[in-house]
DNA sequence: GTCCGTCAAGAGCAGTGCTCTCTTTTCTTT
DNA sequence: AAAGAAAAGAGAGCACTGCTCTTGACGGAC
C-alpha cells in the first residue's frame, strides 16, 4: 500500500525539516561558512555520515536554506503589502521597503546568504529562481498598480535610454505591463537602492557615518517613492 | 647601526608582501573563504607555521588584503575623478561610477571582501576606515564642487526629513559643506544606488532580468545623476 | 519467509587554522 | 671577534571540517 510507503517518507521529510529547521539556528548564529554539517549532525543527536542521507552536499543543504529564505522573505513582503488599500501605492512601497529591512534585521546572516557575496564554488541552481522573485513580484504590481492607476508623476523625465536597453526594459515591462522605459528605470533604480541601503547598513558601510539608521532609511526610501512618481 | 636592522626588515617587509600577493591571486580564485595559509605557505615553499610569524591569524590576513582592496579602488576612483576637468561635475561622476564598476567586474572577489557579506567572526578592525573612504571623499568632493558652482538643481524637493535626520546630516555635511539636507540624502540615495547596483550585478540578482549589464548601469548612473541634481 | 531497499553507524582520508617546541639564522652588545 | 639575545624557520600535533566507504540492522513487498 502506499500508506505503508508514505509513513517512511514522512518521517523523511520531517528529519529533512528538523535538519534545515537546525542548521537554519546555526546559520543565525555562525553565519554560512561556520554552517557544519557534523554540528547539526551532533545537536540532532546523529552521525554526521547519516545527514548525507538527506541532503547530498553541504551545497544542497545551502540550496534548501536560501529558497527557505526568499521564501520567509518573499512571504513578509506579500504580507505587509496585502495589509495595505490597493490604492495606496506609497504606502504600499514604504511598507515593502521596511518589511525587508525588519526581516534583514532580524536575520543578517540570512540576508547575506540570499543577497550577500555568493558562496565561493557554489552556484545557486535555478530552483531558486521562483522563490527569489517573490518580493519583486510584489514590487512589480505596486508599481504596475500605480501606474494604471495614473498616480505615477516622475519629477523630470530621465535621460533618453540607449537603444540597446529595450530589450531588458521589455523583459522587465513584463511584470509592469505598459510602461516607458522611463517607469522602468526609476523602478529598478529604486529596487536597487532599497537592497543596496540595507545591504550597506547590515554590511557595516553606515559605520561611522549614518547612526540613526531607522530615521535615515525611511526617509531615503520617501525619497525614492518620489523619485519613482509615487504621491509623498 | 640602523642599516643592518634595516636589512632584516627589509627581508621581513617583502615576505609580508608577497604573502599578501600570492594571498591575492588565491583570493581571486577561490574566495575568500577558500583562502587557505597552508596553501599560501606550500606555493611560497614555506611551511605553515611561518607564516604566522608575519601573520598571527588569517584574519590578520584578511584584514591586510581588505586595506589593499579598499586603496586599489579608492586609487582607481581617483584616477577617474582626476582625468577629467574640474567643472565637468556629471562627468566625474560618470566617470567615478564605472571606475568602481570596471574594478568590481575585474575582481570580483576582492570586491566581495569589501562590499559583501563580512566574514563570519571577522570584525573590520578600525585600521580600515581611512582605506575605507577614499571613494567616498572623491564622491564628495565632486558633489561639492558641483553645489559651489550651482550646477546642482534637483527636480523636485525632497519631502522633509524628520528632525532626527539632523545629526546624520550634519555628519555627511563634514564632506559637502553647506549642502542643504536635500543635497545630502540625494547624495547618500545615489552612493547606495551606485554600490547597490554593482552588487546586484556581481552576486547574480540581475541573472535573467538584466542583460546588457554595462548599458542599463551607465543609463541608470546617467538618471542618477539626474536625481543628484547634476546637469545630463 | 525470503529479499531488497533504506538507513544509521563507524572508520578513515585529505584538508583546515592554530599552537607548541626545537633548531638555525641573524643582529647586537661586550 | 666572541658571546648573548632576538627573530625566523621546521616539524609535530590538536581539534576540527566535508565527504566516502563499508558494515550491519530494520522494515515493507512479493
Amino acid at each position: 500500500m502506499s500508506s505503508s510507503r508514505t509513513a517512511r517518507e514522512r518521517v523523511r521529510a520531517e528529519l529533512t525539516r528538523e535538519i534545515t529547521d537546525v542548521a537554519r539556528r546555526q546559520l543565525a548564529v555562525e553565519g554560512a561558512t561556520g554552517l557544519s554539517l557534523r554540528a547539526v549532525a551532533r545537536e540532532m543527536g546523529m552521525v554526521s555520515s547519516a545527514i548525507y542521507r538527506y541532503f547530498p552536499s553541504r551545497d544542497d543543504l545551502l540550496t534548501a536554506l536560501i529558497i527557505d529564505g526568499y521564501n520567509a522573505l518573499g512571504e513578509a513582503v506579500e504580507r505587509a503589502d496585502a495589509a495595505l488599500p490597493r490604492e495606496d501605492h506609497t504606502g504600499r512601497w514604504l511598507a515593502v521597503c521596511h518589511a525587508v529591512r525588519d526581516w534583514a534585521l532580524a536575520r543578517p546572516h540570512e540576508y547575506a546568504l540570499l543577497y550577500g557575496s555568493p558562496v565561493p564554488g557554489y552556484q545557486a541552481p535555478q530552483d531558486t529562481v521562483p522563490a527569489a522573485v517573490r518580493d519583486t513580484l510584489v514590487y512589480g504590481r505596486i508599481v504596475s498598480d500605480a501606474l494604471r492607476a495614473g498616480a505615477l508623476n516622475p519629477p523630470a523625465p530621465c535621460p533618453p535610454a540607449p537603444p540597446s536597453f529595450s530589450e531588458d526594459a521589455a523583459r522587465i515591462r513584463e511584470m509592469i505591463p505598459g510602461a516607458p522605459d522611463d517607469v522602468i528605470v526609476r523602478a529598478v533604480i529604486a529596487w536597487t537602492g532599497l537592497f543596496g541601503w540595507v545591504s550597506f547598513e547590515l554590511f557595516g558601510q553606515f559605520n561611522n557615518a549614518i547612526l540613526d539608521r531607522a530615521a535615515a532609511f525611511d526617509h531615503a526610501m520617501r525619497c525614492h517613492a518620489q523619485i519613482i512618481g509615487l504621491p509623498v
